[in-house]
RNA sequence: GCUUCUGUGGCGGAACUGGUAGACGCGCACGACUCAAAAUCGUGUGGCCUUUGGUCAUAAGGGUUCGAUUCCCUUCAGAAGCACCA
């Protein structure tokens, strides 16, 4: 119908040279910065998700610089981590060459959509001006002590040597070679995390973040409050457990221990049955993670023999087992079991034949088939048996006072742990951000002297991993080997990376101002945009990357770098687009759909619109090529009503073109974009019908879908002489023209409709009733009944109830 | 197992703080244009019935209410995240 392929490139081109978009750090108007994050540019280039997103944020986006704001949206690329590497590997192509190429296809996509970033900021997070500043932030989070280095527990795949994240572990298989994964030891370099997760706690009150984004924070900060309570062990020494139903203490009938922990290995010069206990050891650590936790849920253990613990309160001696469902990592990696009250201790016991203990006692227990467990317990007013002194009290006032009684005897102390642990900081991949530290024999770990920076990353020539799990930088040796900043004799660099999160920690601050050269972002250009207003990002990434963001910045807050503790205001997350089939896309489904293809045939201002308009934006939605066809013919409807245009500065109908302002308006800022098109779509409907449209009313429609479909509105805009509507403001309502002077009024007997009619707004509540009782059909249907009471709510309903 | 979300016509989805369920779009049917088709335009479109009306319908069942897609309880189904966290 139309050429968009000349209009679109037309206008593109138009907003490229005027630099229509470009944010000014400083300016009067009041700073909006709208964020999306950023795309790793993968090789098979944009996917019609990021389309919809991006989409979505152009809409604000324009919407808001048309309302008179200076509007940062801003875009850059994510381009360090695996992907890129395992190309190379397979290709022998350099994985900067790769990325280098993936941007361009990237940006040209991104360009093809009319997306309005403002281009002079866009950098990536592989960009030595960047990554410079990367290194700059780790060795300031080492220089307080934030970063240390420390052996770890690492999910190993034998096969191809190396070291796996968890994801690329899932199933307990390496995703590359399909080998069973085991756990090894690594050094690590790690972020004290743990540190902040009370900060990162808190600071989500000062978030506007979805209360579904919050929820999976809290979630994965996981705190749990309890009681550490030490614990002796017969014949000298002691360790300390974590619990958080103190109140079944008097019911201990033995502690289980982690075999991956500290604690066995200090016991192991006293265990009796070392070579059965060694075993069990090894065996642990030879399943990976995912046999630990799903495939393997039966409680496998061994007793410690030759060392028994003394139960704190009853003194009673109590044997000490190892367990691999106790996890080293958490808590004290040890802890006290109730197999009366816990199911999982419950199943321990039955399958190693321990006694139990019940010690709180109320409805419902069946001790020979599952655990009187807390949940079951507090919901009644059960007491305490068994419990010495504390006997007869509830299971409430019994937590407080052993929690007292144990603290007055100084074995106890209050405290709260927490499911996130330190983030491990080390990837053995070269295709990352070097880890500027240095070990010297003398000095031990050195940070690089910050003038030093950035710390370029070497030519690499060979990809592959070495054989003992170290970075292939490990093995360019002139790289390697350089000068201790700190005595100055020979010292080695740290061949680790760091992990594809860190690019993406404070990419978003670095928008703010990313041409400096002597810091990261000045502390000005920070204060003036504030906070990030709208973060959108998908639902897979609130749990990661933004926590690890939040913690990048409350750090850099401490140290006095950033304006904020939380640079962040509101986070939403957008559904993911489906195949036609319903299922996420992939390749091997064969259900990708190329916005490029789409935007060939039909143009970007369409898959624009079908995008927005395919359903709740926060919510999952198929591809449906009809219903993309249907939003190509309401553009081109569009189109040709400009044959209809009459020449009148006045709208026809005041209350549609006011109406439709205020919801499209509403619609864009609380992301209900699929409602915003169709109210455009009724307008358009009702010009149709009448044959005519004013060139107001015209004017008016093209400038509320130009955030959706920027290049056809620009055009027709033109066309019927007006100046462009992306120098143009957003227009006002008028609410006294969302007044109408008569309205349908709905008439219920018992809650049923029976009656419709048009009345006038000024109607009284009197007026309104006797109206309805006067309706034939209404009469109809209270005869002979007793009107028992009418109620009536102004301007809408009349409901008659009879008996 | 825990947490969260979702469940509305043939389909995608609307319905503001409880107030006309099905906006808008797709699809479908019929009609116009055409030699014909596509495109376009017009009309209709939840089921059933005795069809200017009635009745049943928002996963199933119950409750609160004059009135429930919306609030509460129970159950079922699907999705996502976490997963032996003491």
């Amino acid at each position: 119908m139309y050429n968009f392929k000349e209009i679109e490139k037309k206008w593109q081109e138009y907003w490229d040279k005027n630099e229509t978009f470009k944010a000014i750090n400083g300016s009067d108007k009041k700073p909006y910065y709208v964020l999306v994050e950023f795309p790793y540019p993968s090789g098979s280039g944009l996917h019609v998700g990021h389309v919809r997103s991006y989409t979505a944020h152009d809409a604000m986006a324009r919407m808001k610089r048309m309302k008179g704001e200076n509007v940062l949206f801003p875009m850059g690329f994510d381009a360090f981590g695996a992907p890129a590497e395992q190309y190379a590997i397979k290709n022998h192509i350099h994985p900067s060459q790769a990325v280098k190429e993936n941007i361009k296809t990237f940006k040209g996509q991104m360009k093809k959509m009319g997306f309005s970033f403002d281009w002079s900021r866009e950098f990536s997070t592989t960009d030595p001006e960047y990554y410079k500043w990367t290194q700059w932030q780790f060795l300031q989070f080492y220089k307080h002590g934030m970063a240390y280095k420390e052996k770890m527990p690492v999910n190993w795949c034998p096969n191809c040597k190396i070291v796996l994240s968890n994801e690329d572990s899932q199933g307990g298989v390496c995703e590359r070679c399909g080998s069973k994964v085991v756990q090894k030891e690594k050094s690590q370099w790690m972020l004290r995390m743990s540190n902040y997760a009370e900060d990162l706690l808190k600071g989500l009150d000062d978030t506007n973040f979805a209360d579904k984004v919050k929820l999976g924070q809290i979630n994965w900060i996981g705190k749990s409050s309890g009681v550490e309570v030490d614990v002796d062990i017969v014949g000298g020494g002691k360790f300390s457990i974590f619990t958080t139903c103190i109140e079944t203490i008097y019911g201990i009938t033995f502690f289980v221990i982690a075999p991956d922990g500290k604690l066995i290995k200090e016991l192991m010069p006293r265990v009796e049955n070392k070579e059965e206990v060694n075993a069990y050891i090894e065996e642990t650590l030879l399943k990976s993670n995912m046999d630990r936790t799903e495939l393997n849920k039966g409680k496998t253990g061994v007793l410690v023999k030759g060392i028994k613990a003394i139960n704190p309160v009853t003194k009673e001696e109590v044997p000490i087992y190892l367990g691999d469902f106790v996890l080293g990592s958490y808590g004290t990696g040890a802890v006290m079991a109730v197999p009366a009250h816990d199911q999982r201790d419950y199943e321990y016991a039955k399958a190693h034949n321990i006694k139990m203990i019940k010690v709180i006692d109320g409805e419902g227990i069946d001790l020979d088939n599952s655990a009187y467990e807390k949940d079951q317990y507090l919901k009644t007013d059960s007491k305490l048996v068994n419990s010495d002194k504390f006997s007869g009290l509830s299971v409430i006032e019994a937590k407080e006072e052993i929690t007292k009684y144990l603290e007055e005897k100084g074995i106890a102390r209050r405290v709260n742990n927490y499911k996130m642990r330190d983030w491990i900081f080390s990837r053995q991949r070269f295709w990352g951000e070097p880890i500027p530290m240095i070990y010297c024999e003398k000095c031990g770990w050195v940070p690089m002297d910050e003038k030093d920076l950035p710390l370029l990353l070497p030519n690499v020539v060979e990809y592959e991993p070495t054989d003992n799990g170290e970075s292939p930088l490990a093995k360019i040796t002139d790289w390697v080997n350089c000068k201790c900043p700190k005595c100055g004799e020979d010292a080695k660099r740290e061949t680790d990376t760091m992990p594809q999160w860190a690019g993406s920690s404070w990419y978003f601050l670095r928008f703010m101002d990313p041409h400096n050269d002597h810091e990261f972002a000045s502390m000005d250009a920070m204060k003036y945009w504030n906070k990030v207003n709208w973060y959108n990002g998908g639902m897979e990434h609130t749990a990661r990357h933004l926590l690890y963001a939040r913690f990048w910045v409350q750090m850099l807050y401490d140290y006095g770098f950033v304006p904020n503790r939380e640079m962040i205001d509101t986070r939403v997350s957008h559904g993911m687009i489906l195949g036609p089939d319903g299922l996420k896309m992939s390749k091997s489904k064969g259900n990708v759909i190329n916005p490029d293809d789409i935007v060939n045939e039909y143009g970007a201002d369409t898959l624009r619109v079908y995008e927005m308009f395919i359903g709740d934006y926060q919510q999952d939605a198929a591809w449906n090529i009809d219903s993309l066809k249907g939003c190509k013919r309401f553009l081109d409807r569009i189109f040709k009503l400009k044959e209809n245009i009459i020449d009148s500065n006045n709208y026809t109908d005041e209350f549609l073109v006011n109406s439709t302002i205020k919801k499209v308006e509403n619609d864009i800022l609380t992301l209900k974009f699929n409602t915003a098109i169709s109210s455009l779509m009724i307008m358009v409907n009702e010009y149709e019908k009448q044959k005519t449209i004013t060139k107001a009313d015209y004017s008016i429609l093209l400038t509320l879908l130009n955030p959706f479909a920027p290049h056809i509105t620009e055009e027709l805009n033109e066309q019927i002489g007006n100046d462009p509507i992306c120098n143009n403001t957003w227009p006002t309502y008028d609410q006294s023209k969302l007044v109408k002077d008569k309205f349908e009024m709905v008439v219920q007997v018992n809650g049923k409709v029976r009656g419709k009619i048009e009345v006038s707004s000024d109607f009284t509540n009197e007026e309104m009733e006797q109206t309805a009782l006067s309706l034939d059909n209404v009469k109809k249907h209270i005869e002979n009944k007793k009107i028992v009471k009418i109620i009536t709510i102004p301007k809408k309903i009349v409901n008659i109830v009879v008996k």
